[in-house]
DNA sequence: AAAATAGTGTCTATGAGACACTATAGT
DNA sequence: ACTATAGTGTCTCATAGACACTATTTT
């Protein structure tokens, strides 16, 4: 803000006198939700914790907000630094802060959600030896919301803090935003066949759609473009590979 | 979360040993975007500040948040402090965070945005003696979303901080919001007619609609039931006076 | 040839916009 | 009587769903 540049010398006083030691202060972190779709499945990157609290749960990705960084860029150090991912779809989700939701001390954590295509999180993943990305099981339908349950090889995880709870605002969100903006290409390489772009919507949604109407609104939606290349080896009529306008226009 | 009180000796010990101070913090605020609509025109509380920074200028109600209060209760708080408002609509915002938003030290403030109807925040703040709302002007269509610009009397007012951006998001999210949420009747009193409805939904939006299909759009939702009594001393044909079900299921 | 999915064309149902018309208050 | 807005009925147009049909690959 411009407005921040007008410093008199009666202002400059009062900055220099000003304690910013006077009022206990809460943690801040950032947590991230690292979300991808794959057979029908939503997948998330969660961690083992081995230290207390919550040791042996699985928690998000986070890490403290440091003191010169801002909130976005916290969670693309975090990105990097814990998936090894850079350059991907990432929106800030909701703000959670109950007084008892970190035993330890009063934290409030700002929490963020990336959008990532499969084959580009698991060869981070697999760089970085770790562990492999969480199935998702939401409880509920459509926008309702609420806490997801998380399942590796067949076996419910528990989960850390209130992190069913965020997993469960993300899912929400994306949700909401299917329906009116074009995310599905967030999870999706840079080339796709409009069935996987309809996979990925159904997967979102946790419902099937139609498949005439879909086609005909991702055409008229003027954010495809046909590629004049087509899918290969694929047991059936190959299907023409499109790509998103807007992000060649990036 | 139940897992909270999972706690064994291991882990007792542990939390005994965990020092809180080991980070530099930031401090935490809330503010709050106060909204009503009145005369196809949108209001937010602003209170001129009295110290620096930003001193003369315009700035939302807000303020740190308590160690032991939850994010929504210290909005609640500010919003009957500052505001004299109980009991109205109020939900999360987004949270700013840029590390020079506040020139005094590191602030991270999480808003909320409350929607009210005109005369009941007027009531109120003619109750505090607190100066009349001021008139939002928005120079962008739809969702595209940026700064606000605020006016009293004509006159455009200096907005402290980020408070232009964060009223920006505010705008953004309710003309999102009013599209597939009942949030109309929020800045309505308790029964109203479905001119006074559309009236909202325009203002809001910042565009005129049909009134043939939103009478439709409105009767068909399920949401509005009619009160048998109409409106009186209108010059004009008076219109049934309408109430929200859900506002009588709570 | 069989199986499977891609892609096109057409019919129908639904909802929004446009418009015409009647109804009822205040002035 | 005139003005302004409430409220109803009907027509048209755009879009979603349903369905039928053809096209093209692998097995």
């Amino acid at each position: 803000m411009e407005e921040a540049g007008v410093v008199d010398s009666e202002e400059a006083r009062f900055l220099e006198e000003y304690d910013a030691e006077a009022f206990d202060r809460p943690s801040v972190t950032v947590d991230l939700v690292i979300l991808t779709a794959s057979h029908y499945q939503l997948w998330a990157l969660l961690l083992p914790r081995d230290a207390h609290p919550f040791k042996g749960a699985w928690a998000l990705p986070g890490g403290f907000v440091g003191m010169n960084e801002s909130l976005e860029d916290a969670a693309k150090r975090v990105l990097k630094d814990e998936a090894g991912l850079e350059e991907v779809f990432l929106e800030q989700l909701y703000t959670f802060g109950e007084p008892r939701r970190d035993p330890r001390t009063r934290v409030i954590t700002v929490t963020y959600y990336a959008l990532v295509d499969e084959t580009q999180v698991v060869d981070a993943l697999a760089r970085k030896g770790l562990e492999p990305l969480v199935r998702l099981k939401t409880p509920w339908q459509g926008e309702a919301g609420g806490p997801v349950e998380a399942y590796e090889a067949g076996r419910q995880l528990e989960l850390a803090f209130d992190h069913a709870e965020i997993l469960g605002m993300a899912v929400k969100r994306i949700r909401g935003k299917v329906n009116y903006a074009p995310i599905g290409f967030q999870l999706l390489p840079p080339t796709f066949t409009l069935r996987q772009l309809q996979a990925v919507h159904e997967t979102v949604l946790g419902q099937r759609l139609n498949k005439d109407s879909f086609r005909r609104r991702m055409l008229s939606s003027g954010e495809l473009e046909a590629t004049g290349e087509w899918e290969t080896e694929v047991g059936h009529r190959p299907a023409e590979l499109y790509r998103f306008k807007s992000l060649t226009a990036i």
